[in-house]
DNA sequence: GTGAAAGCGCTAACAA
DNA sequence: TTGTTAGCGCTTTCAC
């Protein structure tokens, strides 16, 4: 294309040099260039360029469904905050399957991303092993991992539990229970701040007050939080309180209470997290921990490209954690002054 | 890195064509290639590939927002569908903003795609020009224009207009009201199934029952959902049933109902469209019209793939409309045997 | 079956 | 201020 360019009687590197505001072009020429340029609706090749700068000016994002909220906000939130800097953004959906996910890794190396954006499904810390052996930054999201060479950037799941946990203590419940999540830094970091919350207020959870929602996930938590709240409200003494690992199986639970011919939050209080976008709109409105999404996206954003940018001087790792917020609905709120 | 194969005794040729399976190599040779090239990790660079080949194996995807469970679901679907072929999916989030929808194309064509997937905000088809002009095949998702030179693939919106209001006229509905949507095609095709549904069974809308929800779009769709309801509720005669452009606001809607001390679906039946997640949780469960997020990504991938590959002989336009589905729930159940 | 030469579209050094 | 020479990492003829 530049050779079409050449029509000005100029070389293939003044026109680069005039594309790109090279400080020594004469602003006649490169007035004259960018006119053809606009005329012809020229456009570099992005790749060729690449090819030999070595940066693809391309941020990965791996994410375990792209149907989940938090993931699509997230996702949503980086692509918006990336446009204006002349990021792309290629994205792939690991579907929960690590096997996918180490698949995709390879993919995006092999495309020479600047930076590598994971919510990993990893169990082990093996699959970034090719990424670090290739140098390309690596910023891990919403869920840890011990001794990765990464960045992070997700909530604190402690401040999580120890929010809503401490919201139902003001509420006045006193036995409260949660459903644990599977075992991801998420789900122990949150039933850690459940733990903490109740002993800063001198309470303790009774052992079967904690039950584990089973490997499914975000999948079927509806369903398994109605199971496993069934399984908790057979317990003497009862919960008056309970803390979900997400919304949906909050909204599980909440059925199975509302089944036994018991009263959110009279009888007992639930909370969820996530705040999904339907929680308003339920029987009982469901009380929620916000994970700001959109807060998590746009520092991810902002920490990628300031990785794609110092490719050579490998910044110290950073680790970022966005703050939860607490919106208390009607399947808490027992004290109208809260 | 292929330097580093020479160490084979080869030239970088003959590791070139073993690493793609080409015909005219030893199989020992090519068995020697690959161990080595599993030993060190080597990935061929495909920027360098996609410069000299013309084919990038990457798709670009724009949609108005990622975080629409419409959008996200088919996104999601590309995704999956793609990544055992061999593509990448680049996706960006127009924000519903028409300059950041045409920023985005020539992102995306500077960068070389080898398809365009968009879900267009624009208004006229003038957007679509640049892409002709390059010859990237582009498929239009969701909303279809006149007189576009692209493929499409979408809901057959006729169909769910159509599909939602033989619904409610067989639940014995007689007046029926529609809350239409913006001026896009979706919008004017369920407004048209919807007259033709009535038409069918001899009924015809009072023109006072089809009220425009406003340029609000999904964004606020609640609320407005809910202003143009209470207007509705206020016409005499009354409506017995109603059909909404979306789910959130035919949440609205029912907001209104409930508050005007009316049953749902007694008094009035309502049925949205989208069949979001939360449909089944609510006070009185949603009835919707599935628009197949899922299918529609399917269909997309693989048209998508089929013009990646054809780059030169440029298929014949596709156009595909994906059947809704209907979701009957208690909103709109009158006859349990209905 | 293998390799040498040429080039994809662009930019980095240096020279002019 | 501009142009020349190289070369990014790979694939394509087309000889050998």
């Amino acid at each position: 294309m530049k050779d079409i360019a050449l029509d000005l009687g100029l070389s293939v590197v003044t026109v680069s040099k005039a594309l790109r505001a090279h400080p020594d072009i004469a602003e006649a020429t490169r007035r004259r260039v960018l006119e053809r340029v606009a005329e012809l609706g020229y456009q570099p090749n992005l790749m060729a360029r690449s090819l030999v700068t070595g940066q693809t000016w391309t941020i990965g994002l791996i994410v375990p469904d792209l149907l989940h909220p938090f993931f699509a906000g997230i996702a949503k939130a980086i692509s918006n905050d990336i446009r204006g800097h002349g990021y792309g953004l290629l994205i792939s959906s690991s579907d929960e399957d690590p096997d996918a996910e180490r698949q995709q890794i390879r993919h995006l190396l092999a495309r020479q991303v600047d930076v590598i954006v994971l919510a990993s499904t990893q169990t082990t810390t093996d699959g970034l092993r090719e990424i670090e052996r290739r140098g390309t930054p690596c910023i891990l999201l919403d869920r840890r991992f011990a001794g990765a060479q990464a960045h992070f950037v997700g909530n604190d799941d402690e401040a999580v539990g120890a929010l809503a946990t401490a919201h139902l203590i003001a509420q006045g419940c006193r036995r409260i229970g949660h459903l644990r999540g599977p075992e991801v830094s998420t789900a122990a970091g949150r039933l850690s701040g459940f733990r903490q919350a109740l002993a800063d207020h001198g309470l303790a959870a009774a052992p079967e007050h904690v039950m584990a929602l089973g490997p499914s996930g975000d999948h079927r938590g509806e369903e398994a939080g109605y199971e496993a709240a069934r399984q908790l409200l057979a317990m003497t003494p009862r919960v008056d309180g309970l803390f979900c690992y997400n919304d949906p199986s909050a909204l599980g639970a909440m059925r199975a209470v509302l089944e036994a011919g018991l009263r959110v939050p009279d009888d007992i209080a639930i909370i969820g997290c996530g705040n999904l976008s339907y929680a308003d709109f339920l029987r009982v409105p469901l009380s929620s921990v916000d994970q700001g999404a959109g807060a998590i996206g746009q520092r991810v954003a902002q920490l990628a490209i300031s990785l794609a940018g110092n490719k050579k001087a490998a910044l110290p790792l950073h680790v970022d954690l966005v703050p939860p917020r607490l919106v208390a609905r009607a399947s808490t709120i027992r004290f109208p002054r809260g």
